[in-house]
DNA sequence: CTGAATATGTGAAATATTTAACAAATAGGC
DNA sequence: GCCTATTTGTTAAATATTTCACATATTCAG
């Protein structure tokens, strides 16, 4: 099953995470196949989104039948590269640190945060849900070769240090929640997780709404 | 300074805070004045999309001067209703419900969680950085009247029961964690944050970027 | 084995979003 | 007050993404 990776929209790149959970979830409960209107309400993605992204993969389905579940989790697991563990690093254990440290992505066995950082000495020296914090200075010491993942979670203002810190030790792909942007060198790709605008944006919409619905501007004030 | 909350693209919308932000920060460090080019290397938007942007509400800036910094933190934080406090609810205080209500976005005195619920009989009755922590099953009498807005961390299991009971409590906005999608009342808006998607689709990108780079296939194996 | 029912994969259209490019407007030095 | 350098706002083009709609392929009941 080799499907090329190249040619992929970043719309639909973002979907097959999704894509990949839920096929699993089908495959757990011991379903055998499943059409692209019912995958559509599972994952709230158009049939014919569905149908256009999973063509990229090749003729997955077969007309009349539907998708065979087995094979979707094949070739999405393959696309992810679920077979080969990514041992990541987190930098900054503190509140959001300790959530991501202690959740450490357990559904996903090839997702693990190895090793956390941070500057806090009351902090050094200890482990968290079982994983070490090192002192950030050592990063060059502590890091295993095969790694290239790190999860960010400093304050803004420290994030442009550490994220230059963390390329100078190989470090090309950051997930931080910290959303200030910062200039990053080429090979490097970072995601901004920016939960106060997701908030804001949210309420947005939501105030929004409720314009169209409740217009609250009576025509005559008699 | 009134502007069409209607007209917006969603891709306009979620940029809304993102500008907020940067143009307070401006704001605070004493800048007057802004220019397009100047503020896209600040949010990483190219300068025609932020010029674009800002034409969504009037005529904000002036050929050969840039725009107001005081006049766009003003239009973006009444787009954003910033002057109204909105007072939100958040579910399951587990590690990330925690790691929210400590930071409790206090760097946006609009926004704030102002109780939290749980099923936990070790957390109900406690407090979480002087927020009090309620039974999930007396959220109608603890609820006041105003709040609209909840923040969900409950497992993915959970997920589905929590937003019914919310929706039947008058909440019509959700930011949630569990990335399990659940049908919605038609008035509900909820926004999922899913990072395990997030992470999954970034060291795709990662990868997929290394295969350009290095191509790692000897043209002849001699 | 046959044929009605089904559901894919995909051209073509529709929609959404970004980007280029420049006329028009303003700034600010002199 | 004039003139040049700037920088906006916007028209048009380019790109990206979604959706429609249906010919085609396959299923499966009888
Ligand atoms: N927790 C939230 O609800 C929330 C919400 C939105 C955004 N965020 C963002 O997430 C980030 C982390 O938030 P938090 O609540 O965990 O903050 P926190 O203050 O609890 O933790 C920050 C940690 O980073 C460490 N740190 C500081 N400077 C460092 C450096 N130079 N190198 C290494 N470690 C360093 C600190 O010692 C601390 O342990 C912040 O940028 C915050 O803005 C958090
Ligand atoms: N922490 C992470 O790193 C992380 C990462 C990705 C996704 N998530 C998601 O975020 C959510 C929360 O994660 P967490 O790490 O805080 O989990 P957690 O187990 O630490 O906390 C969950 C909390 O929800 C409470 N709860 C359970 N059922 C409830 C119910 N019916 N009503 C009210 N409260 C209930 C539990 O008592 C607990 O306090 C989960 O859905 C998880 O998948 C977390």
């Amino acid at each position: 099953m080799v499907v090329n990776k190249l040619a992929l929209s970043q719309a639909t790149i973002k979907r097959i995470p999704v894509y990949y959970r839920t096929v699993k979830a089908l495959q757990q409960s011991g379903v055998k196949r499943v059409r692209s209107d019912r995958l559509s309400k599972l994952v709230h993605i158009a049939p014919a989104t569905i149908r256009r992204d999973f063509s990229n993969f090749g003729d997955l389905g077969r007309s009349g039948y539907g998708y065979s579940v087995d094979l979707l989790a094949e070739v999405f697991g393959e696309l992810l590269e679920v077979h080969s563990e990514e041992q990541m690093l987190l930098v900054g254990c503190g509140n959001l640190g300790r959530a991501l440290l202690t959740n450490n992505f357990r559904r996903n066995p090839d997702l693990s945060i190895v090793m956390g950082f941070d500057t806090d000495p009351s902090l050094i020296g200890t482990t968290i849900a079982g994983i070490p914090i090192y002192n950030l200075a050592t990063l060059s010491e502590k890091i295993r070769p095969g790694m290239h993942t790190a999860i960010v979670c400093v304050p803004s203002s420290a994030q442009a240090s550490v994220i230059s810190q963390l390329e100078a030790n190989g470090i090309t792909a950051i997930l931080t929640f910290a959303p200030k942007p910062v200039p990053a060198q080429p090979g490097t790709k970072i995601r901004y997780i920016d939960l106060t605008s997701e908030l804001q944006a949210l309420l947005f919409v939501d105030h929004q709404s409720k314009l169209v619905q409740e217009p609250k501007t009576p025509l005559k004030q008699s």
